[in-house]
DNA sequence: GTCAATGCAAACGCTTTGCACCTTG
DNA sequence: CAAGGTGCAAAGCGTTTGCATTGAC
């Protein structure tokens, strides 16, 4: 993913491209399934770019959520992780949570089309989007 | 749900019954469509029964929690929310979240089968629990 | 040059913890 | 009566906000 892509859809939010925009997405861009939290964000990018205040990582994380750029996810370790969403269809990944090691592992299959069938139908409910959360022992772990 | 339950569930973890015990899980009990939060509980039985500390009800919940009596929520408005486990099953209910008005439609299919199926077949993973949120627009916000 | 973006520190809100006192079994 | 539970207040911690300064367009 360029940045031609972050330009554009900055633009069209009519948000200003800044340098901390780009480290930002830079940085999630090269770690795509690690799923960074804002502490996380700032040490890299102070320790690899140039200073950076957590208030703007966290107004930037949340512009690039509402542009549709990345996603915003809770794992219960208490705080929000983010990763750049990879196309613009509502059918996100899932994912695995280990309950041991803590792991998270992303899953490709969707498999979720019958189940939005029957609540589109039987609850008249327009659906945007979804997440699957799916917890219990890693391979690694049942060992 | 009776009483007798909450009891066994208790016991079999060394945990003593107190009243403060007893009102949460008669409150939960009361209100099993509703996702409580922490100080909605303790508004309930502040107003209904005695005084309770809010530090009592944390710990209480973490209880249930891990005895398996009940189940805490991210439901992304900055609290957690608890409801009472239905049965013994790993199969839980989904939400629905209205993002114009923000209700929780329960949904009492499951539909998962397939891809748990797939998930322990390719992944190695053993599954204990799953969480389905399903964002979108709800019929009365669809007008 | 204008208006948005940034950085810092303070404020916030939910949750957890320390500790003296109280209650259950 | 021993061990765990409670309540209060303080602390913790991720996140947000106010405000003066800086930077993009």
């Amino acid at each position: 993913m360029s940045h031609r892509f972050l330009n554009q859809k900055l633009k069209e939010k009519g948000l200003k491209i800044t340098r901390q925009r780009k480290d930002i997405f830079n940085l999630l861009n090269s770690n795509k399934k690690k799923h960074m939290s804002a502490e996380e964000i700032q040490n890299e990018i102070v320790k690899k770019e140039s200073n950076l205040g957590i208030a703007t990582i966290y107004r930037t994380l949340q512009h690039f959520v509402d542009s549709g750029i990345a996603i915003k996810h809770d794992f219960d370790d208490g705080k929000s992780r983010y990763e750049l969403k990879v196309d613009d269809s509502s059918h996100n990944h899932h994912h695995l949570i280990c309950q041991k090691c803590g792991s998270i592992i992303e899953v490709n299959l969707d498999l979720m089309e019958e189940l939005e069938n029957q609540i589109e139908k039987n609850f008249d409910f327009e659906i945007k989007n979804h997440t699957v959360k799916v917890y219990g022992i890693c391979k690694n772990c049942k060992r």
